[in-house]
DNA sequence: CGCGAGACCTGATAGC
DNA sequence: TGCTATCAGGTCTCGC
């Protein structure tokens, strides 16, 4: 999975790396990643540019090259997006490899293909910022946005906060780490929150996201970074894909429960509906 | 409009 | 050993 540390440390990692190098070969294979774009499409419009700078918005990465256009990717579940150099092996499921001017290449792997890879003009860009919810690291996701969004809202705290529209970023991960931090039940409605449940909550995302961000993402399944390698993260877990062993706070057996359609990490001591 | 269920997809794994 | 069923979940669509 990729959520917002894992495509913020891409995007720091890819500042440094391709800014400023220009992409001299395009090899696009058809896929449904690309919605309706066709692979010529992406193909014309992504070679011979040149990297400006590179952006985020919740789990999207945004390669801005010189002119008007955007290349936008989503790595959905199992997508990894690679900078390998000359000569290496093919890695499997390729959508898309760029070779760069200094040999190198970009590639976006995805056997599942649950991601999205398109080239936006800067007006599909700006679409794309206002679709989405504020960033949880920026100070529109502020203590009184959450009161009056929860407030209004009899949806499951889980299902709010893993949609994208309330706030961008957040997947199942930092979604059930946050919630355990704040010592909050996942299928709790969000209109019956406290204040200081809210507040908490806010606080425990911020620390959860800051922290995985520090540790370059989590990995425990398919993730890995830019060089091809696992996130820090995994270890510090406090209660995701921690079922059976014992709560970090109180010691009782961490549960998976369904809640908003997701499996759950729950102390079922610690977090009481 | 808000909510929740189902669809999409394929590799890993559990069960027979 | 090898087959089948099930599960994983980010996002979109659809019915209520």
């Amino acid at each position: 999975m990729a959520e917002l540390p894992e495509v913020e440390t891409m995007r720091r990692d890819l500042e440094r790396e391709v800014v400023g190098r220009r992409v001299v070969c395009a090899d696009v294979a058809q896929t449904r990643m690309m919605g309706l774009q066709t692979a010529e499409e992406l193909r014309q419009r992504a070679e011979g540019g040149t990297f400006r700078s590179i952006s985020r918005r919740g789990k999207y990465l945004l390669l801005h090259l010189d002119g008007d256009d955007t290349l936008l990717i989503h790595r959905g579940m199992t997508g990894n997006f690679l900078l390998r150099d000359p000569g290496q092996p093919l890695d499997p499921h390729v959508h898309l490899a760029l070779t760069l001017d200094d040999g190198r290449q970009l590639r976006l792997c995805d056997a599942r293909g649950f991601g999205e890879v398109r080239v936006l003009a800067s007006d599909d860009v700006r679409v794309l910022h206002r679709r989405l919810g504020p960033e949880p690291l920026e100070p529109d996701f502020s203590f009184d946005y959450l009161v009056a969004q929860f407030g209004r809202r009899t949806a499951l705290t889980k299902a709010l906060l893993l949609n994208q529209h309330l706030v961008a970023g957040l997947g199942n991960i930092y979604v059930d780490e946050s919630l355990w931090a704040a010592a909050i039940h996942p299928a709790r409605r969000a209109h019956t929150l406290r204040a200081e449940e809210i507040a908490a909550l806010r606080g425990a995302i911020v620390d959860v996201l800051n922290e995985a961000i520090e540790r370059r993402g989590t990995t425990f399944s398919d993730y890995k970074d830019l060089y091809g390698l696992p996130g820090g993260n995994g270890a510090h877990l406090r209660i995701f894909h921690r079922a059976g062993q014992p709560c970090h706070r109180c010691g009782t057996v961490i549960q998976i429960i369904r809640a908003a359609g997701r499996g759950s990490s729950i102390c079922p001591e610690c977090q009481v509906l």
